[in-house]
DNA sequence: CTGAAAGCGCTTACAG
DNA sequence: CTGAAAGCGCTTACAG
């Protein structure tokens, strides 16, 4: 392997200069030639960084860890982008990590509870915020931001406006004319297997919050037989809607909290014979890609997933660099209706 | 940041001895009594290994880079899971990169191609192996394994056997009765805009093979108009079966190269008024989660990705341990055929 | 404009 | 069963 010695020595220069010309120094300056002579060397011996090195000398990896429940989730992948993109910008690299795997004694969760390897996390918590990993995450000396999620603890948190987007799918509903409309998701009541700590509202409450309040604001009471618990899966969808086509008083229109079970919930109501939008219509929260091919096209409420990564690993940055970050919504763009085939 | 060296002193022994303790050691044998302070210790002043140094000594960091296009392709999911469950197995973690931002200059390839940072990489090509960051990649003296592709040049690779996987698919749609059946896909033909090299059968290609052995295993000739040119985003899939229905003369049945494309096929096919499986029947190559659950269900030839992904990482695991590793096809599971409702 | 030297925290052959 | 010492490759205050 070359180091930075032996371009040093190939040049005639000291490995100060090396170093310098390779990167820039506050303290050394290097004249034309001589860096013209360094780079050519440098090309010739192909030299390559030694990260291990330069991260244990300057305590920085330039590495950030992004833990999120199922990476695979499509709703992620703007998301991504803009924490992509946001890193590139600022100089880090992405380290990906499913929060399912952070279990005690990973690898990763090693790594993320270590020192040299990772400069700051990014934690899209699931509902439940308080597994082993995530809590000795939070007690890190590293910075760690959470994304998508209010915390109610010292972390910092960037967070959409969930009620808002609730709200803006309801309100579309209303006035498309229906009166009575079901919210169906997961960890919403008090069936729900997650139990937050007490007056903490997390991500789907937040969002059951803002369906009630745009009824209320219609001058419709909420009734708590119409919102209607289901899994995440994209399988749940279909569940859900042969028991809600089983009841005899039934909602006539949906906000479903995930986009991916809305492609369960449309089939599953074509399955049983219901026509879209006609005896059911459906809005999704969360727009992804699938919703515009199936038959029907769905409607969904675009969220500023890519805007969220953006800011939110812009944040962390400045957190690493050593400022206070304060928690905050995401002020814009805001949640945005998309008005499709199944409303 | 509390070090070895902080350890050794609060428990009255060596450095040497706190790294044994730490992870064993072939050359130092440490007494119970010994290794109980030493713990201990480690505990109440929180001690967490510094991960750059260690990289930096031992010229290993645990990390392999998992290069993909499109990771957020859902076909990769379980490819992914297995990976990390390899990974894991053999004590490493992954650094997820897109192919798409490995350009040159980026962050990400600096580190894949600089030391200390990456043992090793997994290269999921996408059908043009040439970039210019690609290319340098195979270049690097850390190992290089290809997979879900066969490269002809020297890097080690292993793939499915895909040209079996549209057998499957092609037979089962002539065991359904069907004998004008079309393929469908990116990267197939001449009107492709990746070209490539000179007798290499790409991934797309060999699908395209066994869907023509299977056709003519049956006693069809294959008909060029019959492979039907199209995009990988889901949208290509409608846009295709509108080119489809305008056509007087055209097939019954569809293997789509595609999943995510395959909910577009179907999708269009319904919106433009056919009846599927009826008028047209489809059978998507790759199963992902989604295809159980729109209406209808759509038919699909199950690829061993898991198997691939963990197959693959205990290969290259292997090869960064100096093993010389043999390019081959996965030999099972075989790719598996999935009926629902769509043939 | 350039060089000599120290040191980041770890692991490991070697000596006892 | 344990310790002293070297060194991985880099960057950086400091001296000139």
């Amino acid at each position: 392997m070359v180091t930075v010695k032996e371009i040093a020595a190939a040049a005639g220069v000291s490995p100060t200069v090396v170093s310098a010309v390779l990167h820039g120094s506050r303290h050394v300056r290097v004249s034309e030639a001589t860096r013209a002579v360094v780079l050519a060397k440098v090309e010739e011996l192909g030299y390559t960084t030694n990260f291990a090195a330069r991260s244990l000398r300057t305590a920085r990896s330039g590495v950030l860890a992004v833990v999120a429940p199922k990476l695979s989730n499509p709703v992620f992948t703007p998301m991504l982008d803009g924490i992509h993109d946001a890193a590139e910008e600022r100089g880090y690299v992405i380290m990906l990590a499913e929060a399912m795997r952070l279990v005690d004694g990973s690898r990763m969760l090693e790594r993320i509870l270590g020192h040299g390897q990772v400069d700051g996390t990014i934690l899209r918590p699931s509902a439940d915020l308080d597994s082993a990993g995530v809590r000795s995450m939070l007690r890190r000396e590293a910075p760690v931001l959470v994304l998508d999620e209010v915390d109610d603890r010292t972390t910092p948190w960037l967070a959409i406006d969930d009620a808002a987007a609730a709200r803006v799918a309801t309100e579309h509903l209303l006035e498309r004319g229906h009166t009575r409309i079901g919210f169906l998701g997961g960890w919403l009541g008090p069936h729900a297997t997650f139990r937050p700590r007490k007056g903490f509202r997390h991500i789907n409450l937040r969002r059951l919050d803002g369906y009630r309040q745009a009824l209320r604001a219609a001058g419709i009471e909420p009734r708590d037989d119409d919102v209607i618990e289901s899994d995440f899966a994209a399988s749940a969808g279909r569940d859900a809607v042969e028991r809600i086509v089983a009841l005899r008083d039934r909602p006539t229109a949906l906000v479903v909290n995930n986009a991916t079970t809305s492609v369960g919930v449309v089939g599953g109501a074509i399955t049983a014979g219901l026509r879209v939008p006609d005896d059911l219509a459906v809005v999704a929260i969360h727009d992804i890609d699938v919703l515009a091919d199936v038959a029907p096209r769905i409607s969904a409420v675009r969220m500023p997933m890519y805007e969220l990564g953006h800011v939110g690993t812009t944040l962390l940055a400045r957190a690493i660099e050593g400022e206070t970050i304060p928690s905050q919504v995401l002020a814009s763009p805001p949640p945005e209706l998309l008005r499709r085939e199944t409303t």
